[in-house]
RNA sequence: GGAGGCGUAGCUCAGUUGGUUAGAGCGCUACCUUGACAUGGUAGAGGUCGGAGGUUCGAGCCCUCUCGCGUCCACCA
């Protein structure tokens, strides 16, 4: 087939995935003669859209595990949906609502329905999107967390913790969205600085002969304070404490207590209490045994306990609390105060903290397990330094709050028995009560939190608690990739959970990669409409384009910044790969190929062949260390600048010229190189290296199943490169002459070349004639054998000579000698300092100061002809 | 209040256990349509690595202090 002049991703993308796919080449098998490399995707919502974060989470993984497919793993990359069950559940209300619809209307039943309905049409959405980049993953193993697999996982793990004592009901301060209606988990809860009011209140003395006065951000709760707190030492309050207090605006009395949470220098060193609305004054209350009252419904309205501001909304009683304190005389002062307030992470609502029965994991002896594991390694996170963010959540966690009062999520398997009072949790759903009979049992109404399912994914998703083929081949898995906002909620849970109930650590390492961010450095946000939409991308640039950008020059954990400017960047490496491989096709078409095997390298084939070498070393090393951003960053400079830039054009004498046995092992290089380049590329934009890799001569089957290329030593030809790269110095000095002296780069220069090594300059002529753009090249002893004026240069190889005529300038050429003899007296100078340090020759390893001793002899070489040339003048 | 990150060329960023002359892309200057590619080529310019000390034969990298800018966690009512 014919390649076209410029690379054009839309002629192949789709064509080649939809061939991977049908291929089956994405499918892990189960092979014992092959060791199992597993990455679990995390799970994208099933209401999301594929964003750029979305596009580097996937091409990391993507690349790592064509990576390890190549090399010869059993390559697992298992994708999946989480079923979000508040986000979801969040999107569907909002769009009963323009229906006119609630809930209520429809019922459990007809919501779940619903639910169902909008995943089967959205669900698919974003794996389709996934598919665009170029994502090798097995879908036939796809998973979502609410199917039968996930929740047989979640419903084992339910009950075993809560048969050993580690999931508990409870009455405990929660954060409540009064938007979504539920309870949320600490990690849910994100915090926001709010320029606010400190509202000062009196309280008097129930026998009026004093009062105090507290402040609050939240003057509505007062109507639910059960006591005021002084500290026990504070000495302006000792004789307070245990008097009573009339509470404004209530009929209620309470008393003055005594306790260390308060801190005497803030504020008015008085606390108000309010159990029922504050996680502090909540453990006050229990130390104290203080009433616990509530006067909030779950909508954010106020309820019959806050007397006659019953049914207000909580902003509204806000204002008429402070009016009617402001009335009666017990509106102290109000200031400005900018404090941190809570918003529900879906609905960015402002949450209440109030007293509610839910259930909850206790956290501290799965906390302590999963911070050993991290501790001795069994887990990695990688850069190691996420690990402290790591501890620090882990040794502080408080108790998980997993019940949620949501529709759309795993149901909780514990049921009631409304005869006897027992709390029925099993792993079959019950029918009657085990311990009186009684058929009279419900089941709890709530839902779990959406992360306690996508904290079993890893072994969820394989079949656990089935030992599963899949389970015992695939698990522990290798890598977890993600970002670093999600370590809390998911990466966190997954550990504990992992060792909890598989007694294994669920991935050796995290790989932990920053966001997306505008060109600006802002965050893509849908308030800030600043997104780019990498399917838009992808259709202006290909996919392979995009994922280069996402990865070269990224250092792991570090965010990045998307500009169009560097996506045109790597559609130009492409372009240019592809533009090489045009070349390479165009001279291999009809020709046969012989092996690298049986070729006779020349020393240009020498010296490509060591860099392809040291390229493949180096791609390998950082690939396994996770280095994407370094590891993209060789491969393009080895391709661009060694194969494009020197190779190809070095080929050239070879591939016009009439020794067809030359031409023919010419080919057979620019093949092997071509072929070994595309495969250390493909993990990084397959669809191209599969274009190009089809069509080459030679290659069968597809590129993502050939073999990753190995580090050959014999191969390295370390000397021959080194040698080699003298002759590209001729070059390179030859072509700095010509544009000093302003000759037109076509016009061909005759040379003459005094050199020690006579062979080597010798046996690269023609690649010498044609990079430098000259005619002749005459080997001469000494500079007295060239007539006529000449400008000069003087490399480590050899002296060159090059008769310019009329272009000659004799000041000019004895000011870039005299330049060039400066330079050179400099690295002299440099490197003779540090040879009579004495401290430098006897503790710098030894190879420095053989390299030091080296140079200065080189130097001194050079240094020498360069004087003598100056002389010549 | 605690933790962590960043500061390197005009811009955006790499720089892996300390070791030659600190790199890349974009931009910039000059020249070039040379039989793969102008989405290109050749030759260049451009950095006292935020600042000050210290350790070391040797510091962009390690230690201390300091300035500036993001981030996460906790939170005083």
């Amino acid at each position: 087939m014919e390649m076209q002049k410029t690379y054009n991703p839309k002629d192949f993308e789709d064509r080649i995935y939809a061939d991977w796919e049908s291929a089956g080449y994405f499918r892990a098998e189960i092979d014992e003669n092959k060791v199992p490399f597993t990455i679990m995707m995390p799970p994208p919502n099933i209401t999301g859209q594929l964003h750029m974060g979305h596009a580097m989470d996937a091409t990391l993984q993507d690349t790592l595990i064509r990576f390890k497919r190549m090399q010869g793993y059993s390559a697992l990359w298992l994708p999946g949906c989480d079923h979000a069950s508040i986000a979801t559940e969040v999107k569907i209300v909002e769009k009963m609502k323009e229906e006119g619809l609630t809930k209520a209307d429809l019922g459990r039943e007809g919501f779940l329905k619903r639910a169902w309905d909008w995943k089967e049409q959205y669900g698919n959405r974003i794996m389709t999107q996934q598919r665009k980049m170029g994502t090798s993953c097995d879908w036939s193993r796809q998973a979502f967390t609410l199917d039968e697999k996930c929740s047989r996982a979640v419903r084992e793990v339910f009950v075993n913790l809560y048969n050993k004592g580690l999931i508990y009901q409870g009455d405990r301060i929660i954060n409540w969205c009064p938007c979504c209606k539920t309870a949320l988990s600490d990690a849910e809860v994100e915090y926001a600085e709010e320029a606010g009011h400190f509202w000062h209140f009196r309280y008097p003395a129930a026998d009026g002969t004093s009062s105090v006065t507290v402040a609050t951000t939240r003057p509505e709760t007062m109507l639910g304070d059960t006591a005021v707190a002084v500290h026990p030492d504070d000495e302006r309050y000792q004789s307070l404490v245990g008097k009573t207090l009339k509470l404004p605006l209530t009929d209620r009395e309470i008393p003055v207590v005594a306790d260390a949470y308060v801190d005497p220098a803030f504020g008015t060193g008085c606390v108000k209490i309010t159990p029922a609305h504050d996680p502090n004054d909540f453990e006050v209350g229990l130390r104290h045994a203080l009433p616990i009252i509530r006067v909030m419904n779950d909508d954010g309205s106020m309820n019959e306990k806050a007397g006659v501001y019953c049914g207000l909304d909580r902003y509204e009683a806000r204002k008429r609390v402070v009016a009617d304190m402001e009335k009666n005389g017990n509106l102290v002062k109000i200031e400005a105060h900018t404090h941190n307030v809570g918003h529900c992470y879906r609905c960015h609502s402002t949450v209440e903290p109030i007293v509610s029965k839910q259930w909850f994991v206790k956290m501290e002896p799965l906390a302590k397990p999963a911070i050993q594991a991290v501790m001795k390694n069994k887990t990695s996170f990688v850069p190691e330094r996420f690990s402290k963010i790591y501890y620090n959540w882990m040794e502080n966690v408080r108790d998980w709050c997993i019940s949620r009062q949501l529709w759309w999520g795993h149901r909780i398997p514990v049921w009631y028995c409304k005869d006897c009072g027992k709390v029925i949790c099993e792993k079959e759903d019950p029918t009657a009560c085990p311990a009186c009979g009684s058929k009279n049992i419900r089941q709890d109404e709530d839902v779990l939190d959406t992360w306690f399912s996508s904290a079993l994914w890893p072994f969820s998703t394989l079949g656990f608690p089935e030992e599963t083929e899949d389970y015992k081949y695939f698990y522990p898995t290798d890598v977890l990739v993600t970002g670093y906002d999600i370590i809390f909620f998911w990466v966190s849970r997954m550990i504990f959970s992992g060792i909890e109930h598989t007694g294994k650590v669920p991935f050796r390492d995290v790989l932990i990669h920053g966001i997306v961010r505008d060109e600006q450095g802002r965050k893509m946000s849908k308030s800030l409409g600043n997104g780019i939409d990498p399917l838009v991308v992808i259709d202006k640039y290909g996919a392979d384009s995009l994922r280069l950008s996402l990865l070269t020059g990224v250092a792991p954990g570090n965010d990045t910044r998307y500009s169009d400017t560097k996506v045109e960047a790597c559609r130009n490496f492409i372009n240019k790969l592809w533009n090489a491989a045009r070349f390479v096709l165009m001279n291999a078409e009809g020709k046969t190929i012989p092996s690298i095997e049986s070729v006779k390298l020349a020393p240009a084939d020498k010296w490509i062949v060591s860099k392809l070498q040291s390229c493949i070393r180096e791609v390998t090393t950082n690939l396994n260390k996770y280095e994407m951003g370094v590891a993209s960053d060789l491969v393009m400079n080895f391709v661009w600048d060694d194969f494009c830039d020197w190779y190809i054009e070095l080929s050239k004498p070879a591939l016009y010229g009439e020794d067809e046995k030359r031409k023919a092992d010419a080919l057979s290089v620019l093949c092997f190189v071509l072929e070994n380049a595309l495969k250390l590329l493909h993990p990084f934009i397959p669809f191209v290296t599969e274009e190009i890799y089809s069509n080459l001569p030679g290659t069968e089957g597809s590129i993502m199943i050939s073999d990753f290329p190995r580090y050959n030593y014999k191969s390295s030809y370390k000397k021959e490169a080194k040698a080699f790269e003298g002759v590209m110095e001729i070059i390179k000095a030859v072509r700095a002459m010509k544009k000093d002296a302003e000759c037109p780069p076509s016009k061909k220069v005759e040379l003459f070349v005094v050199t020690e090594n006579k062979r080597l300059v010798q046996l690269n002529k023609d690649c010498i004639l044609k990079l430098a753009g000259a005619s002749n090249l005459t080997l001469v002893e000494d500079a007295s054998a060239v007539q006529g004026k000449t400008v000069s240069a003087v490399t480590e190889l050899a002296q060159i000579y090059v008769p310019l005529g009329e272009l000659v300038d004799i000041e000019k050429e004895r000011a870039r000698l005299t330049a060039e003899i400066e330079r050179i007296d400099g690295e002299i100078a440099r490197a003779e300092s540090k040879l009579s340090n004495e401290q430098f020759v006897s503790k710098a390893p030894q190879k420095l100061v053989d390299a030091e001793r080296e140079k200065v002899k080189k130097y001194q070489g050079m240094k020498e002809k360069c004087l003598a040339q100056l002389e010549n003048l």
